[in-house]
RNA sequence: GCGCUCAUAGCUCAACGGAUAGAGCACUUGACUACGGAUCAAGAGGUUGCAGGUUCGAAUCCUGCUGAGCGCACCA
């Protein structure tokens, strides 16, 4: 079953099409004026002259729409403001109830779809600024996997590079087994500053780094032993923080910059061959696009140093190479901060000129925004470090359980931490979600753990209020019902609101403006608690009790679906 | 210097080029013999940073300016 949103617009656009001789949107969307509103008559005039509401009247002449709606008016300059009957509401509502998709089908010509996300750096700690491109970064592969696309989770670790020379040596002095040790109970932070500052104080050692790096590009067994153990033990780590987060992240997604070794070279041939490769103060650049340097002088991406290394930009264009070619992925997603932005227009532009990246194929930037404290800066601790995340979803853990304990002192114990922990780490990733991913965030547990607004908490708690419904009624909700009573206006407002999910999907998989799901649930939670005070459900009797049951129903498993699909655990009770 | 992102109610945030710019928090006022009041209803709160332009119509698109944050060669 289509959505209301492409059933009216089939309908109105072959109206719109007679009318007009040519191609047309209908534009239909929700409206305050009505249930929707087509808005194509007034844009059709730039095009083919006349009377806007005029041709809104011919539309309205020539469209089938009675069989779906009550009302179907012209409205200000040109507006055609459209109304659905209850018994399509009703109809349509009953053919989603059986249906665990809830009536949102697959898309139709699912996509190869590889999405690049949290990347840390291996042997150091995962701070905030690892936050926002994991939760965003798991939210699109739970939304474009349920769509039916085939979604590659890329973690593109930093696990390669001048660092690990340090580190390696580092590790050689504490001994192997010391060194694992820290590294698995989390200590990164420790292992890397103590490695750091001798790194810096110590001139023996600066030099031991040196050599142990030129000894692991140049592929030493021992010295790869090494660190592959700092590897190893940080990928661990890693996964430890993912399963707290509850992200989709495993041990087979991480494809870490030295994946791709073994293929630096033959990008570099290959733009070569290709005659896009400069040489530029002794280093083997790509130019791509106009992008100017602080000089005026273009700006290059350096495919190999000077001194023969390759560094970030080779790896980056052997990964979208790699991804394209052998990954065969349509649609390249970078969940990374917009500072990066202009990186990554670079590849993808040298990508376009090596002919790797060609329609249909494309390569988007999921960028976002930064975390600020209260003080509106980049958010760190007092001492002006950079907070461990772990630390900071402990301690939203802790602060969901005594507001639980608070609210709901019957809980028993171990319902209480699991509740905690949905409530606590859905309010971390609600508040990050629900804000426009470009923008900055101001960090606030306070808020974000609040049940009122629009929170995690609230909407958690407004389906484990449905829930509850069905446990004191002693009845599982009926799926078979044939179609439902819609009559009162909170029904009706309601069963629209149910009805928009599916368009809000597509769009949202589209734009990967995760606000906008957010909100969405948000506005179907508000009109539910309002249906709910207007309208008893277990008081009522007969078909309309049925049908209230069935609302309750279908708005919980709305909010439990929307929820998931953000990665956010809805509890049963709260 | 070049470029990117942002600027909306006191605060935190919404608004495919569409009708009277919407929510929440805080504030004011109502509603509890309660299907979980962890709620709901209502009120007040705005020159959408500034100035032009395009359009039947601009918070949205274009230009300039102001302000904030960030990026611009061998780190990623």
């Amino acid at each position: 079953m289509a959505n209301l949103e492409e059933l009216l617009g089939q309908r109105l656009k072959s109206a719109f099409e007679a009318v007009a001789g040519t191609s047309v949107d209908p534009l239909v969307r929700r409206s305050q004026h009505a249930h929707f509103q087509s808005d194509a008559a007034l844009p059709l005039v730039r095009k083919i002259g006349g009377n806007p509401r005029e041709i809104a009247a011919q539309v309205v002449a020539k469209a089938k729409l009675d069989d779906l709606c009550s009302s179907v008016e012209i409205s200000g300059p040109g507006f055609i403001n459209l109304t659905i009957s209850d018994d399509v509401l009703g109809q349509l509502l009953a053919d989603t109830l059986d249906d665990d998709r809830l009536g949102v089908s697959q898309v139709e010509a699912p996509e190869t779809i590889t999405i690049d996300y949290s990347a840390p750096n291996a042997a150091k700690e995962m701070h905030v600024g690892h936050l926002r491109s994991t939760i965003i970064g798991d939210a699109a592969v739970r939304l474009l996997e349920w769509q039916g696309h085939t979604v590659i989770r890329q973690n593109h670790i930093g696990e390669w590079g001048t660092p690990f020379g340090m580190l390696v040596e580092h590790l050689l002095d504490i001994g192997e087994s010391e060194a694992a040790h820290e590294l698995s109970v989390g200590d990164l932070n420790g292992f890397y500053r103590a490695a750091r500052t001798k790194f810096d104080a110590d001139e023996t050692f600066k030099d031991r780094a040196r050599k142990r790096v030129v000894l692991l590009q140049s592929g030493d067994e021992t010295t790869l032993r090494l660190w592959r153990t700092l590897v190893d033990e940080s990928k661990k780590y890693f996964l430890t923080v993912y399963s707290t987060l509850g992200v989709r992240l495993n041990e087979d997604d991480f494809f870490g910059e030295s994946y791709y070794n073994d293929q630096l070279q033959s990008v570099l041939d290959e733009l070569d061959e290709l005659g896009l490769l400069r040489d530029s103060e002794g280093a083997k650049c790509v130019f791509p696009g106009d992008y100017l340097n602080r000089n005026g002088d273009p700006l290059p991406i350096i495919v190999q140093k000077g001194d023969g290394g390759f560094g970030y930009g080779a790896t980056d264009l052997a990964t979208i190479r790699h991804r394209l070619r052998n990954l065969h992925a349509t649609r390249l997603l970078y969940v990374v901060g917009l500072p990066q932005h202009q990186h990554l227009e670079m590849v993808y532009e040298t990508a376009r000129e090596a002919g790797w990246l060609a329609p249909p194929a494309r390569a988007e930037h999921i960028g976002h925004g930064s975390i600020l404290g209260s003080d509106g800066k980049m958010l760190r601790t007092r001492a002006g470090i950079s907070v461990k995340l772990v630390d900071l979803l402990e301690e939203a853990i802790i602060r969901a359980s005594a507001v639980i304990a608070e609210k709901n002192p019957e809980l028993d114990e171990e319902t209480r931490a699991a509740v905690a922990r949905a409530v606590g780490i859905g309010a971390v990733k609600y508040s990050d979600l629900s804000t426009d991913r470009l923008k900055d965030y101001v960090f606030d547990y306070d808020r974000m753990l609040s049940f009122e607004g629009n929170t995690a908490p609230y909407l958690q708690y407004a389906r484990a209020r449905i829930c509850s419904i069905f446990r004191r009624a002693g009845i599982a909700p009926d799926r078979t019902i044939d179609t439902l009573v819609i009559a009162e206006p909170a029904e009706r407002a309601l069963a629209l609101e149910l009805l928009g999910f599916g368009t809000l999907i597509s769009e949202v998989a589209e734009n990967l403006e995760f606000h906008r799901l957010a909100h969405y649930l948000y506005g179907l939670a508000s009109t539910f608690t309002s249906f709910y005070e207007k309208c008893h459900v277990l008081r009522a009797e007969g078909d309309i009790r049925q049908s209230r049951l069935a609302l309750c129903d279908l708005t919980a498993r709305t909010l439990a679906l929307g929820l998931e699909l953000l990665g956010i655990d809805a509890p049963n009770q709260m």
